[in-house]
DNA sequence: TATGAATGAGCATTCATTCAT
DNA sequence: CATGAATGAATGCTCATTCAT
């Protein structure tokens, strides 16, 4: 209930914590600085201040330190996507704020998602020379039903054209990156003002106004 | 008409071509196997049936293979954009003809554009770890001028909102490159349905039909 | 008297030390055998029994540990110029005695001496090609002002001719060469009689006595 | 007599002259710009403007164009110590005008016998990493002989110690290279008297004038 | 014979990983 | 566990040499 025998392994696992941050934290500078390829076990130990057989204690191999930080980052990165509680009801604004809140993160930690990019971040399929840690991930597909989640919200709610899903988490991930991305190679930090953008967009597309009417057939007569 | 004096440079100039092609269709496969790192210029040479030494006659690094490689891709990709004589004269479907053309280029080279990603094929500014003859390269802009020549047409015919041109190449980009990537990831094939799909969702969006009125000022009203 | 928290850090050193003469002794081998240019890094690794790796945790290059080899055989060869205690007081036969030192050490490295005239031991300037690492160092002026110091010796005690000190600098190394490199290259390893024959030449030329009168006159004649 | 069948294979041979000595030329200059290592066979055959391939016409291997440098200049510098029939009858004199002959040649071609140094132009034994040709020739014998002819003229004319002739000659080699090397590498082209310095320290040595009577007792006490 | 592109053995150097302290 | 030196497999690139034209 008490006693040292109990606090004592929590120090540890909080130490054990300490250098995991520290060695992902060096990390993310390091890489984004070199790109994965580029950034020696040696650079990111030095940068966290500690040895190199450190970081082999926390993991094994380089890799891993990849694939934890990427795991890490886009389960952040996800949650901002969740309801909060003093998000707007009404679908179009609500989505609004989510996305400010994603690009918000992003922003933040912009030097490591201008490399995670390199990694197939969105992508079904990672690059063919990632490291193989990085290929078996559950990453993607968080994203993936992260969301389709908000889709299918989208349509239940009758404000998303009733399409197939897959084809709108495409749409949605590749608007959102499209801004993401210009955003981090610019530095233009306004995320709301992205994610206005975004939503708009990704919600009435580019076309002019009044030929709504002539909307599906369109497409469908390719 | 012409003497064997104007010939024997010629066929000097062919024999020449036909080792880069050879190395650069070499290269292409084997950074779809490996990824540019994971290949070896040994690799590269064995699959091109030339010697190591032979490489290096046409290309100074391993760098350069691969810029030579994306340059050459991409001035190809973006070339299925310029108009064909049989493109249909209204805007949708011209851009639907040329976007399938598009499409069907980066299907054929699939395994090439897989890698291509991770070396800033579209975006702004090339990943950090990219090889440094990579990282100079004009690429990029010709491939937001093409987008923004598109952007413009459509712009000026009145078919698309008349918004800044950055964003709308933005989000031209990444919708293509959402269906691109997916098509790639999953191998299905039908560039023409993609091409009718990206240009529905570009001009249209994804929002249910009837909100159409509301457009403009929710965007500026974030 | 002193601690742990001493102690280990001296070993350290001590160790850094070991492996450190190791590669310098294997190199002076296979330097010996092969030359500069014919030894391989590996060659030297294995002949002292370490890996690879471990030669560039000591040398950042393989010019370095040229250099480092240049640098302290020629400080203990100079060293054995230095006076002795039981050295004789007369000028002359203290001369041959710290001679004799001096090619006595050359015998007994005789391997490493042989090889290290190729790159401008004695020389003003290194040999064009020669190893950058080896370009820069103070080892030729070293020797430089060692046989400076003895020719002004001798100069103040009125032995030698009060000539231009370059100049007699010159003619004792070149002296003192011609009767290293023999001995090297046939291996009489007597090195204190040839020290009495440098010494004696360097005093007397090689000019029948008679003509002592003439001396300087003739020089400046010319 | 004459005829065509004469004189075209004359010119043929002429013809091969030229190459090879443009060769020559050119790989002396190359050789002093970057020494035999970091001369490349292209770099000769550029400075020779010629191919590649017409190199290896003309000298079997890289090693071959050294060596047949190597054998042209020592044959042309041995040459200038043969008599002249301007040159003075006494030996002090005649030796003084034959070495101002030599010297003159070598600093004609100063940059190259800088680089001949490096592969023991003077010495008995080449050094162990020079190239295989190298190794094999009677250069050094030839400078041997060269000099002990020298040498024996001056015995037999009673203006030198009757000692060992390879003695003298080591000493005599010795005092020539030294300033041979010093005025290459300072550049103070003053080969007449370099020569009198040579004649005059080979003969009478660096001791001060009055001990000449101590002489050669002295060397033998050691 | 001259040409110059093709050849491929050869090697310095890097860096992820291990392990004795 | 932290440390950091030792390890050695791996690979880009060079350049002497060959040979088809």
């Amino acid at each position: 209930m008490n006693s040292a025998s109990e606090r004592l392994p929590r120090r540890r696992d909080e130490a054990r914590a300490l250098f995991r941050n520290a060695i992902l934290d060096a990390a993310e500078a390091v890489f984004a600085e070199r790109g994965f390829h580029g950034a020696r076990i040696q650079d990111i130990a030095a940068r966290a201040r500690i040895a190199v057989g450190t970081v082999y204690n926390h993991f094994a191999q380089k890799d891993d330190v990849l694939s934890a930080l990427l795991e890490e980052r886009t389960e952040a990165m996800i949650a901002q996507l969740r309801p909060a509680k003093d998000d707007p009801r009404a679908f179009e604004p609500r989505l609004r704020a989510r996305f400010a809140r994603m690009l918000a993160y992003v922003e933040q930690h912009r030097a490591f998602f201008a490399v995670a990019n390199e990694h197939g971040l969105f992508v079904g399929k990672p690059p063919p020379g990632a490291p193989a840690a990085v290929r078996k991930l559950p990453r993607v597909e968080k994203f993936k039903s992260a969301f389709r989640a908000l889709v299918e919200e989208g349509i239940a709610a009758g404000e998303l054209e009733p399409m197939d899903a897959g084809v709108l988490v495409r749409f949605l991930g590749g608007t959102l990156r499209a801004f993401m991305l210009s955003s981090l190679a610019e530095g233009d930090g306004d995320a709301a003002a992205h994610a206005g953008t975004v939503v708009d967009l990704f919600l009435r597309g580019a076309g002019r106004a009044g030929r709504r009417s002539a909307r599906r057939s369109g497409a469908s007569s390719r």
